[in-house]
DNA sequence: GTGTATATGTAGCGCGGCTACATGTAGTAG
DNA sequence: CTACTACATGTAGCCGCGCTACATATACAC
């Protein structure tokens, strides 16, 4: 898949993964490329920032926990977020529908 | 729709709305804005660019017509583009295979 | 003890769609 | 004949965001 298709659509994919369960950033590239058989294997350099940006923007809430001595930064949903995450639900729809739509059309 | 959604998918669009037909700027403007029911305006600073820069690729050629005294550049897919352009919407399959899979699934 | 997997993070680049502006013609309303 | 609107093309520069590259640190296997 080319590079920036993704652009615009990496926060819906962000709060879709974390729909219904906490995790941490790591476990949520693993979880992307568990989930789209191994298309989307995002850098870290991606995620992170990302996740703070959803987190500055109230949509997510992160706690520190300590797993043998490991620090991980675990992400859940807010309130807000599920919101988010409907609109951006309905969005994709819509945006897949129109460019679709063009795409397919006869001339 | 949001703003830069359409960042990677342009190409497309303007590719295949000339999909067996020579077009003008202004008139790719308002096929694409017809073929969406309104959902896509794009402003003329987005496609006159973006179509110079698939001429430049070659997959698009340009003519001046004139008619009625007015100047239009009007654009035809070259044997290049319609190989881009099938390449597109493989891609656009596959990216919406992906990132569909992932919106839709449980967790 | 060296290497690999796990884990988090930042600085800065690059690109492409958008805003805002500049330019000019054709038709029409008054 | 003048003003306004629709038609038509184009450029300069901004801005956001995903990516590259790098820095750092722990657990575990060999």
């Amino acid at each position: 898949m080319k590079a920036d298709t993704l652009r615009g659509h990496l926060d819906a994919l962000l709060l879709a993964v974390l729909d219904g369960r906490k995790l941490h950033g790591y476990a949520i590239i693993e979880a992307l490329s568990l989930r789209s058989d191994g298309a989307l294997d995002l850098p870290t350099g991606t995620v992170y920032p990302a996740l703070r940006r959803l987190e500055r923007a109230g949509y997510l809430a992160s706690e520190w926990d300590v797993v043998s001595g490991r620090k991980r930064r675990t992400y859940r949903l807010t309130r807000s977020g599920q919101q988010a995450l409907a609109a951006e639900r309905a969005e994709w729809r819509e945006f897949t529908t129109v460019i679709g739509g063009v795409l397919r059309a006869e001339a």
